[in-house]
DNA sequence: TCATCTCGCACGTTTGAACCGG
DNA sequence: ACCGGTTCAAACGTGCGAGATG
């Protein structure tokens, strides 16, 4: 985990936020209540939402581990009570990958973190019918750790080392086309392939933060936020057993590695006929070696004529096509992303991990530090779709800061925009009522469980 | 010494601005 | 002025490997 010890040089190597899990493999079930109680006790926003949210699980709960996955021992998922989702009960949410996913969590899935944040690998990808297409949803994702460990690779599979870390800041995705209505996420899959995980606490984008060597399982809620059914119409969560992953920071299994370069197009570069193959980067190695033994015996407007050139031939044509990275004129601080123009792009997160953004001081990190509003950018989207979005927004949904991403905009330059112009965004999400839900009844086995 | 993490690199893909013609 | 197609450069997403860190 990214923690960067010149800001908590009191904290030593862990986070004092809470306090340490119980004792024991794991965090059971019976102590999470307990447990939940510690996370930001000063902004409990729980007893509102518990209208809105029965069905979400605070993300910082822990699943037991699932079996049939090559991450040692674990746990089968205990049966939970019949779901009291109020989302129209025939809403039935599938896995469009699952192929994919499947292979993957046959040898283990692993995903890359990095402080940046990294796009996961399949991708979530899910199908939704069921919702009522006039009203509106939102759509969410999070991840939840999974057992109680934290698990090292042994060469031939992963096994448990020991306790997990405590969770980190608890961080929920928004589908960049939130909110919209069910006709709109039933029209085609709906892909969650601009989520980042980074084990950067202090992350500034609203990525999801996760603990490298951890397991965890992502869900994907459905949200009502209106309609024909009425403002908060309830909500469901799914969760696909096959996208259970372990979070690294360098490949652990090669053939996860393999995987990943097969099957990732922005991997291409890595395939065997690729220029970054591993033969190709070998043969780039000797030849720059090569060409450094050529300056080194002669100068340097000597060495560009010598008898050398034909091996730096490639390289430097490469070079003279591909001159060092320099901002675009018009690319401001924050360079903005590609956007969608017709959705907003939002993170939700408890505000005490907005380092005191409206609320208490979180020793996460310095309000300085995040609230440097960047230069605005020219693609910023504009202030009435944020206005639209909160108008869609539950009026329950108080207490808490929903921080607007919008179209690549930073959220610092966001919510300075939102103080400027609008009254705060105030999104009641945070924590929800820590239930499970099992899957409904009648619900096939090989359906993914319903939370 | 070892496991883990960070960073820079090179490559391929994606994206959006600029340009052109109808 | 508008629209649709094409081109191109910058931004972004990858895994790798060296070096740093604890």
């Amino acid at each position: 985990m990214y923690h960067p010890p010149e800001m908590f040089p009191q904290y030593g190597g862990s986070y004092p936020l809470r306090p340490p899990p119980p004792p024991g493999a794991g965090y059971p079930q019976s102590q999470a209540s307990q447990y939940e109680a510690f996370r930001y006790p000063d902004l409990d926003a729980a007893p509102k939402l518990d209208s809105f949210f029965p069905g979400l699980e605070p993300p910082g709960r822990l699943l037991p581990s699932a079996p049939g996955l090559s991450y040692g021992s674990g746990q089968p998922l205990p049966p939970g009570p019949s779901p009291t989702t109020r989302l129209p009960p025939g809403v039935r949410m599938s896995l469009e990958n699952g192929e994919l996913w499947k292979r993957f969590s046959g040898i283990g899935t692993e995903m890359i973190i990095t402080k940046a944040g990294r796009r996961m690998f399949p991708q979530l990808k899910v199908s939704i019918t069921g919702l009522d297409p006039e009203a509106k949803y939102l759509l969410l994702v999070d991840v939840v750790p999974v057992g109680g460990s934290r698990y090292k690779w042994h060469g031939k599979q992963w096994e448990a080392s020991g306790k997990a870390e405590l969770p980190p800041p608890d961080r929920v995705y928004i589908h960049p086309d939130s909110p919209a209505t069910g006709a709109h996420w039933m029209r085609q899959p709906v892909s969650f392939h601009r989520l980042k995980l980074t084990n950067n606490t202090l992350d500034p984008h609203g990525h999801l933060i996760v603990h490298s060597m951890h397991r965890y399982q992502p869900r994907v809620h459905v949200v009502g936020a209106g309609g024909r059914r009425g403002a908060g119409g309830g909500c469901a969560s799914f969760t696909f057993p096959e996208t259970q992953f372990l979070t690294v920071t360098a490949y652990q299994n090669p053939q996860i590695t393999q995987m990943k370069i097969e099957s990732n197009p922005f991997a291409k570069g890595f395939r065997e006929n690729g220029m970054n193959s591993k033969r190709e980067r070998e043969a780039r190695i000797k030849r720059k070696m090569k060409a450094n033994e050529c300056e080194a015996t002669m100068g340097e407007t000597e060495s560009k004529k010598g008898p050398c050139d034909s091996t730096l031939t490639e390289e430097t044509s490469l070079e003279q096509q591909q001159p060092p990275a320099l901002p675009h004129p018009s690319c401001s601080f924050y360079p903005p992303a590609g956007t969608n123009p017709n959705g907003a792009e939002a993170y939700v997160q408890h505000p005490a991990a907005f380092h005191g953004l409206r609320g208490t001081p979180s020793p996460y990190g310095s309000p300085s530090q995040e609230m440097a509003a960047p230069p605005s950018s020219p693609t910023t989207k504009s202030l009435p779709e944020q206005s639209d979005f909160r108008a869609m927004l539950p009026t329950s949904w108080n207490g808490l800061d929903i921080i607007p991403f919008l179209g690549g905009t930073e959220p610092s330059d966001a919510a300075t925009t939102a103080n400027s112009s609008f009254p705060p965004f105030k999104f009641s999400f945070y924590p929800p009522p820590p239930r499970v839900y099992g899957p409904p009844a009648g619900y096939p086995a090989s359906q993914p469980h319903m939370l």
